[in-house]
RNA sequence: GGGCCUAUGGUCUAGUGGUUAUGACGUCUGCCUUACACGCAGAAGGCCGGGAGUUCGAACCUCCCUGGGCCCACCA
């Protein structure tokens, strides 16, 4: 023993500096899965980190160790896990990072060396990826890593969207999407900002259709008039009553507009009256849309207007547009006032110009006709926490079809050509990944509209999320292994973020069902967001996000992981706090110096020759107890339970009480040696025990103090047992011991004698069996 | 503006329709008691956001209000 206690003589804590130690070991334990062992499968679907993120934050770092808690804790519940982990690497985001880190931009770029510098970055990134996930023992296979810019990868997307198109869920259509004129591309909801701009509020009259009233409306956008469908006022504004539902003629234009009443019209903005064009803003979009208006483009993709615009204005900026549309208002009378406003523009992020609506000829794939059939496997999937779903099943109801094209460089693209003389779509067969931007179609390609055989490639990519969208299937082989897919799909756990439920969660399902017809996962584990010590949401523009490597290294891996599993509910919002933090590292401490002492005393017994003692027959009946509290948790998914019962029973009943009771007689003071032997089987039996509970959370020092103490095979290759049968009586009698211990030390205060001083008081009758060690812990003489 | 979630001692958190509401961090007091001062023991501190209701009984169920968080839409 004296050799391998060293670790103990020389360490009064836990650290950083022992799990690095241990770091070697723990991340060398394989992971493998297999599918045939007999087990029962517990299968995951995680979510693979997008790797364009730096640094990565805190808040995903500790999802991914209660996750990590899970796989683990699954393994020691006697299942075959497959925990695979991949990277998501496609998409803007990196395209950005890509654009700011070589200082080049990407329409400017040629297409191929774009990418190899996107793929450069990604590569370097995802290393940082790695070793974080690595520095807290995440313990996925690491041996089957999957990318979703790989060639495999690509290839189940494009398959995948082949196979829908097959079966016409694929539509092409022209709707409003956001556009920067600067950039020449479509843009995502999330690369625009709102910006404070000076602008003009015009206040122009239209004319009311055989009457002599006029109509006045104020807008910021006049250059729109010719694009106008409706105005819209208030339905409780008394100053329109007489309005509603008569025509309205444009000035300059001269065309016909209703006049509806509508709740978006506010009475006390402007002139209570609002004009709506195709498009001004996303209000346009909705109200168009809603009050079925026609729709009338004057703006083109070049930022200039069009022949829709009229003789005078047509190839005008915007911008001069506006300029020449108020002149010619006011020289024809209508314009009663100028107002000079602050107005929140929508800025593309990027190039600082104002972004337009323009209808695009994009893909989309149609969710419309099924939605309620969404909604009943939305209700179908059982959700951790149960509430959460709510989200899903709101956002399904607003939902519509998901445009699926996009115009950027590092994506899996489409795989479709079109006919250079008619322009038909060319599909080429599942199985193969393509790229035609750069390569012509497969040998033999004939359109099956006019016969031509010559084509012309798509240069677009698809939205990140068609690739993640079917992480389930990659996973489980979907393509490429039947056996394997069949094993394991559908997989028992999808675990994610409650940022994603729209997104990722939502078209996950979306897309599994077309192609599966079911439900991806058995349940979905929904965890809640990692927000600052003031509560609110890390985020690199706030600047507040903590990076996890600093953290980590400073309090160590295993307590980072303790204080994300303890922290809150799965589920729950979670506050980072530097001093919670350090508590978690407390107590690991704590659980350190009791293998310390524990360690003192050898446990080479068996439990055959020994005849227990009542103390150590409680603290056993304790740890059974515990022991089914913390196999329920993990059975629920929920690591919080283990975590928290675990430290409870260690600093408030099992440190103080039970190691203060037995300690003297572990030392083998004036005790017989079947007692001493007693204690220390029930010491070393809770300890165990105690361990493998917290190794799933607590990897490192779980390891450690494993081989040091018991010098067996890893931990985490260890089951967690089934609690034994335990007598509820025992348990009440300890908790009188607990309550006898207080009421000791108090007198003790009273009295002012320390705890060692001798004392006299009453032992309860009760408390009888227990009479020796109560005596000996408190040096009572009677 | 719309939706969802949430509201428990200074801070953060658990909790069940029913006797003195959980734990952590912090605070105060006393202790280096053969594992731990990153410790031990003791103590203070909460009308469980406000109001109304259901109930024999509510922190827990319902409604309203208020505060906070998130998502969506953002002012022609």
């Amino acid at each position: 023993m004296a050799e391998d206690s060293k670790i103990f003589e020389e360490n009064k804590n836990w650290s950083r500096k022992l799990e690095k130690e241990i770091e070697g070991k723990v991340n060398s334990l394989k992971w493998n899965f297999s599918p045939s062992s007999g087990k029962n499968i517990f299968s995951i679907d995680t979510p693979p980190p997008y790797t364009s993120g730096r640094p990565w934050h805190l808040g995903a770092a500790a999802q991914y160790s209660k996750i990590d808690a899970i796989a683990r804790s699954q393994r020691m519940l006697g299942k075959e896990v497959l925990f695979p982990i991949g990277m998501d690497r496609n998409g803007i985001p990196v395209e950005r990072y890509a654009e700011k880190k070589y200082d080049i931009r990407m329409r400017d770029t040629p297409r191929e060396k774009f990418i190899d510098l996107c793929r450069e970055s990604l590569d370097e990134l995802e290393k940082e990826m790695f070793d974080i996930l690595r520095s807290f023992a995440y313990s996925a296979d690491f041996d089957q890593v999957y990318r979703t810019d790989s060639v495999e990868y690509r290839k189940l997307t494009q398959s995948t969207f082949i196979e829908m198109w097959k079966k016409g869920r694929i539509i092409r259509g022209t709707r409003p999407s956001n556009y920067c004129i600067d950039c020449g591309t479509t843009i995502a909801d999330a690369e625009i900002e709102y910006k404070e701009m000076d602008t003009s509020l015009v206040y122009f009259y239209f004319k009311i259709k055989d009457s002599n009233k006029k109509i006045l409306v104020a807008s910021t956008r006049p250059e729109l008039l010719g694009a106008c469908s409706a105005i819209l006022v208030n339905p409780e504004d008394e100053r329109f009553k007489d309005f509603v539902n008569k025509t309205a003629i444009t000035p300059i234009y001269n065309r016909e507009v209703k006049i509806i009443a509508h709740s978006y019209a506010k009475a006390e903005f402007g002139s209570g009256a609002v004009m709506i064009c195709s498009y001004g803003d996303y209000n346009d979009v909705m109200i168009i849309k809603e009050l079925q208006l026609p729709e009338n483009i004057i703006i083109d993709t070049n930022g200039r207007m069009n022949e829709n615009a009229g003789d005078k204005l047509k190839g005008m900026k915007v911008k001069e547009a506006r300029k020449e549309i108020i002149s010619m208002l006011q020289e024809a009378g209508c314009v009663e006032k100028i107002e000079d406003i602050q107005h929140r523009t929508p800025m593309c992020e990027r190039s600082k110009t104002p972004i337009e609506i323009i209808p695009l000829d994009e893909y989309y794939l149609k969710v419309t006709d099924i939605k309620d059939k969404l909604e009943e496997l939305a209700n179908e999937l059982t959700m951790i926490p149960e509430q959460h779903k709510q989200i899903l099943i709101n956002w399904l109801k607003v939902s519509t079809d998901w445009p699926i094209s996009r115009r950027r460089y590092y994506g899996t693209e489409i795989p479709l050509w079109y006919c250079k003389k008619c322009n038909e779509p060319y599909v080429p067969e599942e199985g193969k990944y393509y790229q035609p931007w750069k390569e012509n179609p497969p040998e033999g390609a004939v359109c099956s509209k006019c016969g031509g055989k010559e084509f012309v490639g798509d240069d677009r990519t698809f939205d990140t999320w068609m690739d993640s969208s079917v992480s389930a299937l990659y996973v489980t082989k979907y393509l490429s292994d039947k056996n394997f897919y069949e094993k394991t799909y559908p997989l028992s756990l999808r675990t994610q973020g409650i940022d994603i439920i729209r997104t990722w969660l939502n078209y996950s399902i979306l897309r599994c069902y077309l192609l599966t017809d079911k439900l991806p996962w058995e349940k979905a584990w929904i965890d809640g967001m990692g927000l600052d010590e003031h509560g609110e949401k890390m985020s690199k523009s706030k600047g507040n996000g903590i990076d996890p490597t600093i953290v980590i290294e400073k309090y160590g891996a295993d307590a980072f992981r303790f204080w994300a599993a303890s922290e809150a509910l799965p589920g729950s919002n979670f506050l980072f706090s530097e001093s919670r933090l350090q508590g978690s590292a407390k107590f690991l401490t704590k659980l350190w110096n009791v293998a310390r002492l524990i360690n003192k005393f050898g446990n080479s017994y068996d439990i055959n020759e020994i005849q227990l003692n009542e103390s150590d027959k409680w603290i056993i009946a304790y740890m059974e107890k515990l022991t089914e509290e913390c196999r329920k948790g993990y059975e629920e998914l929920n690591p919080f339970i283990p975590a928290n019962r675990v430290r409870e029973f260690m600093w408030n009943v099992f440190a103080p009480h039970y190691i203060e009771l037995v300690k003297a007689r572990a030392y083998g003071e004036s005790f017989s040696e079947n007692e001493k032997k007693s204690a220390i089987y029930a010491l070393n039996y809770v300890f165990r025990r105690i361990l493998l509970l917290m190794s799933p959370i607590t990897p490192f020092i779980t390891q450690t103090l494993w081989s040091t103490l018991y010098k067996e095979e890893s931990i985490h290759y260890q089951m967690i047992p089934e609690a034994k049968g335990y007598d509820d009586k025992l348990l009440l009698l300890g908790d009188r011991i607990m309550e006898f211990n207080s009421k000791v030390w108090n007198a003790k205060k009273e009295q002012k004698l320390s705890l060692r001083d001798a004392i006299k008081i009453e032992i309860p009758r009760d408390l009888e069996p227990f009479e020796k060690d109560l005596k000996s812990m408190h040096n009572i003489i009677n």
